[in-house]
DNA sequence: CGCATGTGCAACGCTGGAGTTGCACAAGGG
DNA sequence: CCCTTGTGCAACTCCAGCGTTGCACATGCG
């Protein structure tokens, strides 16, 4: 299986790493630089870049020029789309344990 | 940084994993032992049991002995109130995105 | 124009996590 | 009681992803 196709939602793994979480979080603050987060963050500016590539990715992240330099800010539209895929999971989920509680239940 | 801390939330990373996520599906359905899952799965039972330690550290499976095997199952309130953060964590974006949309707006 | 600053690219190191194999031990079931 | 079946433990391989460094290239600012 060794995760290759990520096919059940590729935005956890992006959630899943700590740095990829600062950057969000400092994006949602205001939006910057490879460069300026760089100076920020206790990583490279390289590490920075491909982290934004991901979120890129799985669009969490837009891009932009500003002058000389390149400026990332939060997608909110797709934020909010993953707000609610997530609701919608967890919705699910409570269907799932809904049939899960009455199979039980008429079997006990 | 290097993943150690992921203070973010540890639920994260497991729902990232595909052969967790198919565990997990699996157990939703009905309840099984590491070896059952171990013939069903297209991986060993060593696999297995790493990927429901995982999981039963972050409360989302519970173990239960049943004749000489060891059952594992679903936890459902763990589930549920997965569900109710992930809500949560939905709404906090929601009101964050809001914020990120005014300060946009007033800045024109 | 020239220098400072920002980005792009490539090669590399390192660790953790996923998966495997092999064997020893445990314990019901017949 | 034995043998089948299930679990526990340990050592090992493998690789994807995080992070780094070094250098070349781009570009705007003064």
């Amino acid at each position: 299986m060794r995760r290759r196709g990520h096919h059940t939602a590729p935005v956890f793994a992006a959630l899943g790493d700590d740095t990829r979480w600062s950057i969000l979080v400092r994006l949602g603050w205001e939006p910057a630089s490879a460069s300026e987060l760089a100076r920020e963050l206790p990583v490279s500016r390289q590490a920075i870049v491909k982290h934004l590539e991901v979120l890129r990715t799985v669009g969490l992240v837009r891009t932009r020029r500003s002058g000389r330099s390149i400026v990332h800010e939060v997608e909110g539209a797709r934020l909010d789309e993953v707000g609610r895929n997530l609701r919608g999971i967890a919705a699910a989920w409570d269907r799932r344990l809904e049939g899960i509680r009455s199979i039980a239940e008429e079997r006990g």
